[in-house]
RNA sequence: GGGGGAGUUCCCGAGUGGCCAAAGGGGACCGGCUGUAAACCGGUUGGCUCCGCCUUCGGAGGUUCGAAUCCUCCCUCCCCCA
């Protein structure tokens, strides 16, 4: 049925030729893994694409296996690297797997899905265990990778520990009996390496199916956290909404396919843009949610206005030093906002401010706007503005 | 173990005694324009009680009127030979 053809999947490759055919001819549910370092608290789109395959998996009556690697992370995946990543502590880890966990599923069916860490096996791994392992591959296989060949040629480090990486990946394959391992392009080394483990291991060695990486909200480079062009699962709608919209229009089509599992509409790319991020919120936080951010985005971003929630600061009733309540409100330093006053893009109640402090007349009910899409309402009350302000009894 | 090289502001990367808060690029932010938080063009980009002051160039000392630049020791990393 359409629903097995790869097409469905996204895929880019499937090897080896007619392995997943070969599988599915068993008849019995293929174990389908999937495995997500825990190297940052929130899912974002990039996770997405292999997650919906996973889900349409899942539908299609296989089983899914997500694997949560708490304890690769401590390894740092060196795919798709240039440098050594660095570790994170055990607590964040611990963190981040558990949030990880809870917004794969609002991808994949829950009741459907084997959660399992990785650490469930690999601490147990013994040193012997750990050699025989090793064995399974050879330096020269190892370095001949992109990743590490070039970084070879850098003359930059590769550490011993992220050599063994793919092949603890490959062990996690033994620990779940994987018929299907799924991951970006740049796992395709990893998901084979894993074959050769398994049939180390005595198994039937996976099948690897690696799908397209997506763009972050940059159009050029990978989505990532540490790139900060991301958009998180999590994430407001009003965000998220804003940030598919900064998305370059040539790749709307790629968020369709890969965000969302459907065919770009025929639309005018303004169009066609507005609909994938109305379509994206109403994924993660409902349809109600959605049409709050579009008007949102319509009503500040487009026609330049207000928007209806601005939050509201109190300030003491003396002179007020305007960088510093902004660097209240908005965070930076005060010089930063002193620098956006002078270039004229703050204002106070609609006018460009052109001095630093205002005076307590003009303060009540002030509406302050930092940029285009930075708002704040001041008003009259205690909460005195530290160190300037004397504590007087004035304000009550 | 021996020899060589490197650590600069968010990132990359110039700078080898004062003209350095430190070139240039990237990123980010602001502005113009626009169909958007796209594209394109322009500006800004250490902090502060801000036209002056303070703190930065791996760390700690030292030389000097003056050091990112010189000296000493230490830490970290890379390469080559073994």
């Amino acid at each position: 049925m359409a629903n097995d053809r790869p097409s469905n999947w996204n895929a880019v490759d499937l090897l080896p030729a007619g392995g997943l055919e070969g599988k599915a001819a068993r008849g019995t549910p293929l174990r389908v893994k999937l495995g997500i370092d825990p190297t940052a608290p929130d899912i974002h789109l990039g996770h997405t694409v292999a997650l919906g395959t996973l889900a349409a998996f899942q539908e299609a009556g296989h089983a899914a296996v997500l694997i949560i690697g708490d304890y690769t992370a401590r390894i740092g995946d060196p795919s798709g690297r240039s440098g050594e990543r660095p570790v994170l502590s055990a607590d964040e880890l611990d963190r981040n797997a558990r949030s990880y966990a809870e917004q794969a599923f609002k991808i994949l069916d829950r009741d459907r899905t084997e959660v399992r860490h990785n650490s469930e096996w690999l601490a147990k791994l013994d040193f012997a265990e750990l050699l025989r392992l090793t064995r399974t591959m050879t330096v020269a296989r190892m370095l001949k990778r992109d990743d590490f060949a070039n970084r070879m040629a850098a003359q930059e480090p590769i550490s011993v520990t992220e050599l063994l990486y793919p092949l603890v990946q490959g062990y996690d394959s033994v620990a779940v009996q994987a018929d299907v391992e799924l991951g970006g392009t740049d796992q395709l080394y990893n998901l084979l390496a894993g074959r050769d483990v398994m049939q180390a291991y005595g198994l039937e060695p996976q099948v690897a199916l690696t799908l397209p990486i997506l763009v972050g909200t940059d159009g050029t480079e990978r989505m990532s956290k540490s790139r900060g062009n991301y958009i998180g699962v999590a994430e407001p709608p009003s965000d998220q909404f804003g940030k598919v919209m900064s998305i370059p229009d040539s790749a709307t089509a790629d968020y369709w396919r890969l965000c969302l599992r459907r065919d770009p509409p025929e639309l005018e790319p303004m169009q066609a843009k507005l609909a994938l991020a109305a379509a994206i919120v109403t994924r993660y936080h409902g349809e109600p949610a959605a049409a709050q951010a579009e008007a949102h985005f319509t009503r500040v971003v487009r026609e330049r206005g207000t928007p209806e929630d601005v939050p509201v600061l109190e300030v003491a009733a003396d002179t007020v030093h305007l960088p510093e309540v902004l660097k209240r409100q908005f965070g930076e330093s005060t010089s930063h906002w002193r620098r956006l006053i002078e270039q004229g893009s703050v204002r106070v109640n609609g006018v460009p401010a052109t001095e630093l402090n205002l005076p307590a007349e003009r303060l009540s009910d002030a509406l302050v706007q930092a940029g285009r899409r930075r708002f704040v309402r001041l008003r009259l009350g205690t909460g005195a503005l530290e160190p300037r302000s004397r504590p007087d009894a004035a304000g009550c």
